[in-house]
DNA sequence: GTGGGTGCAAACCGTTTGCACACCA
DNA sequence: TGGTGTGCAAACGGTTTGCACCCAC
């Protein structure tokens, strides 16, 4: 991969894992969708799974998530939107919010950079986890 | 290190390893510390930074950065306020902002959890690498 | 003396990469 | 047939951990 300009072929593995990350809301890591994939192809290889979430990243198809979790996780849902962690259960929540690009008005306003963009990581319990610490709803 | 209660000691190297932290604003990495303390503690070792790190994380004295760089950030200045992350050189810079409280307000307006604060990661271009690029000025 | 802290090295874990082979244009 | 993609395994880089020793209380 240089930089002229490179030929992409489509390859079934490919399909599948780009498949397997936008029908799924869970924001898998590279470990669970090669444990998943393997049921339909039994011989995919982790490299080959790393090495097309790279490429899908780099292609804009699908976006990382790096928020503190050992791992990468990757998510389908490339409009933008915010994620809540669970503290409790590790769980990966979309957050669906009005328009906030006042966040990044508000930043801009105390610093000369140009600013592209932000990913916001909420964290605290999650409603299921609430519902466990209290039971009586 | 258990449920009871744990007495803890200071040592010369955790105080290092602190003020370290707190009096440098370059968001280091466990190896940066571990190279500059170094000069004055030539026998510690990066397990000790390590475990220290973590320990005072954990105390509350310092905070972990995570935003998808390979290693961890730390950062002395436990206040509220966000980052901003080069895409050019990767350098972090504090973002004090105005109260932006009611970014967590209208993130709890589309979700039921509790929502106990959140990171702000801002990306883009910073001043100095802005200068670069379009040198007049 | 007891238990917390350290240095050292090995292990760990997520990710990347070199290589030979497979496959598609 | 040339170049793109894959499977496999080794390597890599950041982090954790087991262990023997040391030191503060």
């Amino acid at each position: 991969m240089n930089h002229t300009t490179r030929t992409l072929n489509r390859s079934k593995q490919r399909d599948a894992i780009f498949n397997y990350i936008i029908t799924h809301k869970t924001h898998p890591t590279a470990d669970d969708i090669y444990n998943d994939i393997r049921k339909d192809f039994p011989n995919i290889s982790l490299g080959t799974v790393y090495r097309n979430l790279t490429l899908l990243t780099e292609l804009g198809s699908i976006k990382k998530l790096s928020y503190g979790d050992a791992a990468e996780h990757f998510d389908g849902d490339i409009t933008p939107h915010n994620h809540f962690i669970c503290n409790t259960c590790g769980s990966i929540t979309d957050l669906q919010m009005e328009n906030i690009d006042f966040v990044d008005e508000a930043a801009s306003r105390n610093f000369d950079g140009k600013i592209a963009g932000h990913n916001i990581y909420f964290y605290g319990t999650c409603p299921s986890c609430l519902q466990n610490i209290h039971p009586e709803h």
